[in-house]
DNA sequence: GCAAGGTC
């Protein structure tokens, strides 16, 4: 009989595949890593390899890491740049020795490897480290690899029955950017670090780290710091008509929104009150939706975490840890936007109707109301949208816990349940030469929003019968004023949702690198006070809307408008207390940025564009138009001017620092 | 002492 030893990317993978294949009638047997185990059976692979003895074991994400060899450790000798070109090893990882050993040893009895990771770029970097262990105990091993998105039982043994090879593009591509990662991180890091020391002071003692994600990341804070600080308020002026009918105050706003010239404002103004009576031209009535939520992504749950439960994107990675390792919810790190067909939503929905929160809103649903989810454009290929897999009770989860999975829980109930429904109006009047608009919505059927109190249907105000063709004195007719309104400070959201759509990390990993930023001291949070707004700019005109900054962007170095809030309170990592938690650069985050780009590169180390062009270039590999020997020679090549740059014009850098860090007033 | 990516 063939022996197949087959290897998933962690534990839970390999005990779900392995009761799935083996019909649930498998051995376990311990191994000398307290969480991973090897389980036995036999399966049917169908030819050419037919009934098979298999053992199924796992690894804990990857394997090795790449370092520098011992006379590159020190900092002080060779330098930095030395970093780009130095020879660099691969080696098992110290906490995955035991792990490596058991592949190796269970590979020496085995003629046929089958690698079950994750089917995105890391999963197939991780299958080669697979494949490498188990070759160093069986250099023939015949070496094949599952391709899976989901642990559904009739998926996994179609995989079963599908098996391909590893795609070594893949492979290359996530290993040019491990081994660029390293040589760029660890060499900027250290010209950083040296070089700055000696100004003495703050820096004296601590780590001034680059990385391709964190960078980047400091960037977009700094950004929105200037964004707010340069901010020049703009006054303008508006018409506002008001109507009573029916005992229903009527708001009228403006076509033209609002004009930066108050004169120009009060003569419209003025044409309007001559013509006395306004003409209703256009009333429409029609249907209206409000779309229930897309499924969950790893993305959207930290926003919604940050902004509804008052917790760090950290935090709420840590709590969907948990709750994924007892069993209660999908694996939390996933991309996907879309319930594959196959998948059995309603009997999860079933399982929430003993709730007294939401079971009754479930058994609805179950009753006929269900309803399948919209389809998002994302899919990883690797994991479904986050949705609770059983039931939890209240008991038995800690608080946080349980906010958590509640709001998993609402929201996969709110995908799996209808739109909200309402009718809309619009009334269209002209008055005197100018035309103004009124939107009214009633809510006819709540739908979704019954069991997901994170989102509301505002504006729901119902209009007044107008007819098309009459006319009428309006009740007041006045001119508003007002000024634009600087942009908040970021709030975790809103910098979660940018790395997102620049690419800087991956879902596993945004919430690191913004500790990380904080830990290095390049950014502080502050609390913002007065609860729960997103971060949108507040505006302070009357029709409710944000203002875009106009003038400001980019004008960096005029000090005016509000000022830096560095003396408010910290930011306790726990929330806590009413207030939203914003980001704000501390100066040596000021000073560091603000050095790259006031050097002359193409392109600021700041900016997301050299992550993204990275990016760029993995997908390139993968799809064959390029290699990895030509990207690491590319990129290589570029940091190294980069870095030549860098150093050339360290005293920008320099003087970044003192103005920044020593409040000296000599710039560069 | 230094990166980013997996996972527990």
């Amino acid at each position: 009989m063939t022996r197949v030893l087959c290897v998933a990317e962690k534990p839970s993978i390999a005990k779900a595949v392995a009761g799935h294949l083996s019909g649930g009638h498998y051995q376990t047997s311990n191994t000398r890593d307290a969480y991973i185990k090897n389980y036995t059976f036999d399966f049917d692979f169908g030819p050419p390899w037919g009934h098979c003895s298999v053992t199924m074991t796992a690894v804990k994400g990857h394997l090795t890491t790449v370092e520098f060899p011992g006379d590159y450790k020190q900092w002080e000798y060779p330098p930095p740049d030395r970093l780009f070109d130095a020879p660099i090893m691969t080696v098992v990882s110290s906490d995955s020795k035991s792990i490596a050993k058991n592949i190796e040893d269970q590979a020496r009895h085995a003629s046929a490897l089958v690698i079950w990771t994750d089917c995105d770029r890391e999963g197939e970097h991780i299958g080669s480290e697979i494949r490498d262990a188990a070759r160093k105990g069986n250099a023939r091993i015949q070496v094949k690899r599952a391709r899976f998105s989901n642990v559904e039982r009739a998926h996994i043994l179609s995989a079963a029955r599908r098996l391909t090879a590893l795609d070594d593009r893949q492979v290359d591509a996530v290993s040019a950017r491990i081994e660029l990662d390293l040589r760029i991180g660890y060499a900027f890091t250290r010209f950083l670090t040296l070089n700055l020391r000696p100004l003495g002071g703050p820096l004296s003692n601590l780590t001034l780290s680059y990385g391709s994600c964190q960078f980047p990341t400091l960037g977009f804070v700094v950004d929105r710091y200037f964004r707010v600080k340069n901010f020049v308020p703009e006054p303008f002026w508006g018409i506002k008509v008001m109507h009573e009918r029916d005992g229903i105050q009527v708001g009228f706003n403006w076509s033209r929104h609002r004009l930066f010239d108050r004169m120009s404002v009060v003569i419209l103004y003025e044409r309007c009150l001559a013509a006395r009576t306004a003409k209703v031209t256009k009333v429409q009535e029609k249907p209206t939706k409000k779309w229930k939520p897309l499924p969950l992504t790893t993305v959207e749950l930290q926003k919604m975490a940050t902004r509804f439960l008052r917790m760090s994107g950290q935090q709420a990675m840590t709590v969907a840890e948990k709750l994924y390792n007892k069993g209660f919810i999908s694996y939390p790190r996933t991309e996907t936007d879309r319930f594959d067909k196959g998948m059995d939503l309603r009997a999860l929905v079933r399982k929430q109707t003993q709730d007294n929160r939401w079971g009754s809103f479930a058994q609805a649903l179950v009753d006929g109301a269900f309803q399948q989810p919209r389809q998002g454009r994302h899919d990883d290929k690797a994991h479904p949208p986050i949705h609770p897999i059983t039931y939890a009770a209240p008991a038995a989860l800690d608080d946080n816990e349980k906010r958590v999975y509640e709001l998993v829980t609402r929201r996969f109930l709110a995908c799996c349940s209808e739109d909200a429904r309402g009718m809309a109006t619009d009334v269209e009047i002209l008055y005197g030469d100018e035309t103004f608009t009124a939107h009214g919505v009633i809510v006819l059927e709540r739908n979704y929003l019954d069991v997901y109190p994170y989102e509301n249907w505002t504006g729901t105000a119902q209009l007044p019968r107008f007819t098309v063709g009459e006319r009428f004195e309006p009740t007041e007719a006045m001119v508003t004023e007002g000024k634009t309104s600087p942009p908040g400070y970021l709030t975790e959201a809103d910098l979660i949702a940018l790395m997102d759509a620049n690419g800087i990390g991956t879902d596993a990993t945004m919430a690191e690198h913004i500790e990380k930023i904080q830990e290095r001291q390049y950014v502080q949070t502050v609390v913002r006070r007065g609860g729960g707004n997103q971060g949108a700019a507040a505006a302070d005109d009357d029709d409710g809307e944000a203002d875009p900054p106009p003038a400001a962007r980019g004008g960096r170095g005029r000090a005016r408008g509000r000022g830096s809030r560095g003396g408010a309170a910290r930011g306790g990592r726990g929330g806590g207390g009413g207030g939203v938690r914003e980001f704000i650069p501390t100066s040596l985050g000021v000073a560091l940025i603000e050095g790259f780009d006031r050097m002359h590169f193409e392109t600021s180390l700041g900016k997301p564009f050299l992550r993204k062009e990275m990016e760029l270039k993995m997908k390139a590999i993968c799809e064959g138009r390029t290699t990895k020997q030509v990207v690491l020679h590319e990129s290589l090549s570029e940091y190294r001017q980069v870095y030549e740059q860098s150093r050339a014009e360290l005293n920008i850098l320099k003087a970044a620092c003192r103005q920044y860090v020593f409040q000296q007033q000599n710039g560069a």
